[in-house]
Formats: C-alpha cells, sequence, structure tokens
DNA sequence: TGACAAAGTTAGCCAAGGCTAATATAATGC
DNA sequence: GCATTATATTAGCCTTGGCTAACTTTGTCA
C-alpha cells in the first residue's frame, strides 16, 4: 500500500509542524504545504482511514505510532536528498530543499541505500 | 509553459519509438508507456493543441520541430540521471532507468545542471 | 458573558489522467 | 475484392487532489 506523493506530504508536514509549534493544526498545514484548508481537511481523512493519525473533530492532528515512523522515514529520505544536493553538488540550500521535496517520493529504496552511503563517504572525506 | 509529467512522458516515448522502430504509432506508445490506446489519444490531443506533435487522422505520430526540441531536452536528463545511478552509484540499470524516469521531471535546472558535470568529472576520472 | 475572530468543516465544483466498451478506419491474407 | 484482424477513436466513467462558498465550532477579550 503506497501512499501518494500528496499524501506523504501532508504526513511529513504534520512531523514538521509539530517540531516547529509543538502541535499541528490544520491552518499551519495549509499555510506549509500552501494549499486551503478545506485541501487538508480532505487529505487528513484519507490519512486518518489509513489509521496513520488521529484528530478530535475540530482539535489539533495527532501522528499514530505508525503514521510516526512512516513520516520519519520520509522526511529521513529528504534529508538525505538535501544534504546530496547541498553539501555534494554544492547546491544553493533552497533550491536543494525543493529538488529533495520532490524527488523523495519518487525514488527507489535501492538507489535510496546507494545514495546514502554514497553522502556517508562524503562527509567522512571532508 | 510547463509540461505535465505525464505530457513529457509521451513526448519523450514518441522519440524514443520513433527511434527504434522508425514511426511511432498509438498502441506502440501504449506498450511503451503502460498505459492503454484511449489514454495515449486523449494526451495527444494535447500534445497536437501545443503544437508539439502532429497526426493525420488513424496515422503515425509526427514530432514537430519544437516538440522534437522538447523532447531531446527531456531524453538529455533522462540519459544525464540513468549515467549518475547506472556507472556512479552502480545501481542496476532497470532501476537505474525507472528511477531516471521519474526524476528528469521534477529535478530543477540548477540541479541537473551540477549533476551533468558531476557525471562528466566521474567519466573522466575513471 | 456575549460578540467577534479564527479555526475547522461540509458541499460541491473542476482539471488531469487513467480506464472500459463500443465504434470506425486501415491493413492484411485468402 | 472481401473478410478478418489490428489499429485508432469516441463516449463516458472514475479517482485524485486541488479550489470556493457557506456554515459550524472554538476561543478570546472587552
Amino acid at each position: 500500500m503506497e501512499l501518494s506523493a500528496s499524501l506523504q506530504d501532508y504526513l511529513e508536514g504534520i512531523l514538521f509542524v509539530q517540531q516547529e509549534k509543538g502541535r499541528a493544526r490544520v491552518a499551519d498545514l495549509a499555510g506549509f504545504l500552501n494549499v486551503k484548508k478545506p485541501s487538508v481537511v480532505k487529505s487528513l481523512l484519507k490519512l486518518k482511514e489509513l489509521g496513520l493519525i488521529e484528530q478530535e473533530p475540530y482539535q489539533a492532528i495527532q501522528l499514530t505510532s505508525s503514521g510516526r515512523a512512516l513520516a520519519l522515514k520520509i522526511s529521513k529520505r529528504h534529508n538525505v536528498l538535501k544534504d546530496f544536493f547541498f553539501q555534494v553538488l554544492m547546491i544553493d540550500e533552497k533550491t536543494a530543499d525543493r529538488d529533495a521535496c520532490r524527488i523523495e517520493h519518487v525514488i527507489s529504496s535501492k538507489t535510496f541505500e546507494r545514495l546514502t552511503q554514497f553522502v556517508e563517504k562524503h562527509k567522512k572525506a571532508s
């Protein structure tokens, strides 16, 4: 059961906003992801059905343990990709971040693992 | 005017199939892209409206000069990405190709250019 | 404590890009 | 040259993931 790129973005966004602001609300997420609140609500419904988040009506969003695990996994992908672009290819941070955000959803596990090793090696060498 | 990932795939596919088989027909493209023929027809209509291809009813697909230029550009991206995965990261060819196919649509020009340099440098070094 | 602002929700619309079923045209072989 | 097969097209459906407008709930503060 593969999560769509969009739902992965929501999940990752929830984790990020929680870490930044202590809690993640619909409006925070809408701001972070540059979408409107009703779009957030609609997507949260799907994440609830998948058991990845919980939310009391009109309240802040909670990640379930499986939701948190998945969000962390996606977030880790993001960071390795960003490190590769920023530290290895020396791309400016903003572009590195944007590219990471798009590629994290489509890169294969195999390629991601090799890239992780590659980035590690580069860090040690410098 | 940015072409969607899907339309980029069609355009690139047309170029590829033409090179392989001499001409690109709806059925060839459907096979290559793993979609059904009516989906191809629908997408070709959009590419026609954008002036990227021409097609007489029930006949093979022709790239216009701007369509060809764009297809070549996309194809080049694909090849550099594939080279990076296959030759630098030593990913198996099939996976390298699949990742290239997905990432070519989302990578920024800036990052792509740096990656191109990086791959060139690696080729010389080996 | 009651009014108002902010946050969340619902309903319903739209475009993109798949699909199937049915139809039309082209190409092939007897 | 005609029947059959392959190819292309059309019509119409579905899902995803946006949006706006309108409404409900929550929270704040005078």
